[in-house]
DNA sequence: GCATATGTGTTATATTATAACTCGTCAATA
DNA sequence: TATTGACGAGTTATAATATAACACATATGC
């Protein structure tokens, strides 16, 4: 049985982007998996593709992808736009990040390997991005879907809005 | 009591999008709607505004603002990007027309003055873009948002898929 | 009629994303 | 071991999407 979705897959706490936790561990635990699951998929876990994944791991951000080419850059990657759009690509595509089309960015995936399609939702006053547990959401779209005989091949389900930090802060 | 969102104010027919249907008629009804509706608000539908949803109208797709544009400037407007873009924005706000994000494009609200927020289902085949009755898919978000004391301002629910016709013809 | 707000058009530029080519590395193989 | 072929990374160049800022006209409210 897969765990909460809505839980640190190590340490258990809820709403994970949004709560207070000690991120290093959370990263730290992210990355080794989505390195093991490379492993077993076949796909090449390069130093870039690494690199990006960390810097996606450093906080629970969506980061544009000009910001990460800044950040490879600076340590000596190259540092023209499609280094990093093919970074982020193959990490999208093995799952162990998102697209946020909302804010035309990237975040870490927070759950690699658990085949989920997640709804993110984004403080707009911290930046900060959740995935949130999404199956009664992506269970209510595919009858919406269905109704009309739609086939649903890839969806984003995106909120903008406040987290309960900055929210208390106002 | 607000009637049926997955089918033609006018004629009833269901998932107006995908649905063969007397377009121009459709197109009809709801351009006077959304003067109508511009009328009462005290928002002018100016000559720029109108074409715009008017091209929109003329087909169920999903415009990219420089499709748009070039439409104008062949017709005597400007020819220059914030032309489209300022139209589209104003038509948007007024919920006359939506922004599909994940195409970078734009569709017209086939229910103007209905204060739905609605789901889209994009067919990656023939372009076309439908708006599917979205209760019951906000009400989950929202229910996932409240979980974690998320409040959701905006929110775009987009999926990427095939419409019965098409799948039928493949 | 006058003042103001709003809308249109313009120039210029910012931001996001991809095409196409080169080179190096590594692994499988002859 | 030398060869080849796939893949990845780097580069140049350009495409596609979007906004800032200003000039001018016109509509609206007084």
């Amino acid at each position: 049985m897969p765990h909460d979705h809505n839980a640190c897959p190590d340490c258990g706490l809820p709403d994970l982007a949004f709560a207070v936790h000690d991120h290093a561990h959370c990263a730290e635990q992210v990355l080794a998996r989505a390195e093991a699951l490379a492993q077993d998929a076949g796909a090449r876990m390069t130093p870039v593709r690494k690199r990006v994944l960390e810097i996606l791991l450093e906080n629970h951000k969506a980061l544009g992808a000009y910001d990460v080419l800044q950040r490879l850059a600076a340590e000596g990657f190259g540092n023209q736009p499609p280094v990093a759009y093919r970074a982020l690509e193959f990490l999208v595509e093995h799952g162990f990040a998102h697209r946020i089309r909302r804010v035309n960015a990237f975040a870490a995936c927070m759950y690699p390997g658990e085949d989920h399609a997640p709804v993110f939702l984004i403080c707009k006053t911290c930046d900060l991005v959740a995935e949130a547990p999404a199956a009664p959401v992506r269970a209510a779209l595919d009858a919406a879907a269905q109704a009309i005989g739609f086939s649903i091949e890839r969806s984003n389900i995106e909120a903008l809005g406040q987290c309960p930090a900055c929210r208390g802060a106002a």
